[in-house]
DNA sequence: TATGAGCGG
């Protein structure tokens, strides 16, 4: 069942990575680009009404690309998993901008943004289903951890859970904390101090406040490897990152413990619901 | 300033 898609494995007819790929690190902060003027808006893609709707169907997709070729032996079949989730969107990442993150690929089928039912407002997460499951797997491997078009965060993406059962990745991994921050530190500028010497960096996170939009000053960094964990605690701590000493903790709290942990909570949990006296021969 | 983490219909 822990069948992890092949890491590092990029198909080679990948259209080229997301946009922003080539701009390494974005020093200034990037405005979240204005609802009139955002490139993404030039889709044809305004809907008559005020409110977009939730999903944009697939003969909406804008014609700039012409959808890929389905890969010969992976026909898209109606059960086949080919919905992406996405996290760590900012307030104004709605369905268009998704849609125009993902469009030269050819093969979105549809996006929705996850808004709260009373106030409306976004949640911070998403769905994206693409035609084929290949296609999917494709923009998993390929955009997960770069950088956005905004430049301010990564791409933080996974199978969905709901229709995917054991799909979403579970794989190990090890967690910091990063004090210090300049004001002006973005996630993907993090992620690349650390992964220039720990190969092993999964992503990285810098804490923003949702009312002002500004850094909080922290962060965390996520590695694969333990040992490399535990050799950036101490080789890292002091280094610079934008214009400051990075001043590095160990990461506090669950969900740092992988593997050995999380059988522990599954034992817990049998024990609450069979009961201490439970016969599991 | 100092410890995120959000899986719908």
């Amino acid at each position: 069942m822990m069948q992890q898609p092949a890491a590092g494995a990029v198909p080679p007819q990948m259209a080229p990575p997301p946009p922003m790929a080539q701009q390494q690190y974005q020093y200034q902060q990037p405005p979240p680009p204005p609802q009139s003027q955002q490139p993404y808006m030039a889709m044809n893609l305004m809907h008559p009404q005020s409110q977009p709707p939730p999903v944009w169907p697939l003969h909406q997709v804008p014609a700039g690309v012409p959808p890929q070729q389905q890969q010969p032996g992976q026909p898209a079949s109606a059960d086949e998993v080919r919905t992406l989730w996405i996290g760590d969107l900012q307030y104004y990442m709605d369905e268009n901008y998704l849609l125009s993150c993902f469009s030269q690929t050819g093969e979105v089928a549809s996006v929705k943004v996850i808004r709260n039912k009373q106030t409306g407002q976004m949640e911070g997460y998403g769905f994206i289903e693409f035609v084929s499951r290949a296609a999917a797997e494709r923009v998993l491997q390929t955009y997960n951890g770069t950088p956005l078009p905004s430049g301010e965060s990564t791409y933080r993406l996974n199978w969905a859970s709901f229709s995917s059962g054991e799909k979403r990745d579970e794989t190990p991994e090890f967690t910091i904390f990063v004090g210090d921050l300049a004001a002006d530190v973005t996630d993907y500028m993090l992620q690349e101090t650390f992964r220039a010497c720990f190969p092993s960096v999964k992503g990285a996170k810098v804490v923003i406040d949702r009312l002002t939009g500004r850094s909080k000053g922290y962060g965390f960094v996520k590695f694969g490897d333990e040992a490399e964990q535990n050799r950036a605690m101490t080789e890292m701590n002091g280094v610079l990152c934008s214009t400051r000493p990075m001043r590095i903790g160990a990461a506090s709290t669950k969900k740092t413990v992988p593997a050995q942990q999380f059988a522990k909570e599954q034992c817990v949990e049998m024990l609450i619901i069979f009961g201490p006296g439970a016969d599991f021969s």
